[in-house]
DNA sequence: ATAATGATTCGCT
DNA sequence: GCGAATCATTATG
């Protein structure tokens, strides 16, 4: 009998290439973010996610068509990993969405974790399992031992990082949207409601 | 070459 | 609620 640690089916990099952040930050909540590092398994039920559409949005990195060093995986095809540090200090993980050329992406941020906990813990240097854990942009990234390395990875098992479940399975009346989070500069665009998040669940970085 | 800043977190008040 | 930590990225000279 499979229980509630048992693996699922990978989520090939194809569904994100055929769908746009939007689309995949809505329907991925509910499945799992996965990694392998240094031969440890961990993973965590995605909780809380953010869109990022650009060229037309102001909050993303890539608005506006600009094209960098740092963004330019987002513009790769979809179905693989952006990952970039904020503040000097953070490591915030992506989704890169939609086909080669359009640079979508979907901000992962919060997860509650469903297998390793006890690792997590350990990066995360907690004693008490609490939402402190992987609820968060920056330290869910710490609590899977996501670093730069991953920026640009295709989502694979032999890659170390991988998302594993059936999309689109949680109900709508069971999904929040809401304004995302630190982008007061964006003018309209932090109007969106392009956050989502389980509704009632305590693992989220923020209500 | 230099300076400003951020898709954040933590600890203290 | 507020401010510091801390550095890659970015724009600008």
């Amino acid at each position: 009998m499979p229980d509630s640690s048992s693996k699922q089916a990978p989520i090939p990099p194809e569904y994100f290439r055929q769908n746009n952040a939007l689309v995949v930050a809505r329907n991925i909540l509910g499945t799992r973010l996965c990694t392998r590092v240094n031969g440890v398994y961990t993973a965590g039920i995605i909780t809380e996610t953010e869109a990022y559409c650009a060229p037309e949005d102001k909050a993303s990195h890539a608005w506006n068509d600009r094209k960098t060093k740092r963004t330019e995986v987002m513009y790769r095809n979809g179905g693989r990993a952006y990952v970039y540090m904020c503040y000097g200090i953070h490591k915030l993980f992506n989704l890169v969405c939609g086909p080669e050329g359009v640079a979508h992406a979907v901000l992962i941020r919060a997860i509650q974790p469903i297998e390793g906990a006890e690792e997590m813990m350990k990066r995360r240097k907690l004693k008490v399992l609490t939402p402190r854990i992987s609820a968060g942009p920056g330290i869910l990234s710490q609590a899977l031992g996501i670093d730069m390395q991953f920026n640009g990875v295709e989502l694979s098992l032999n890659n170390g990082v991988w998302l594993e479940g059936i999309p689109d399975k949680i109900k709508p009346e069971d999904v929040v949207s809401a304004r995302r989070i630190g982008i007061e500069y964006a003018g309209e665009w932090a109007e969106k409601l392009w956050r989502f998040y389980l509704k009632d669940s305590p693992w989220v970085s923020k209500i």
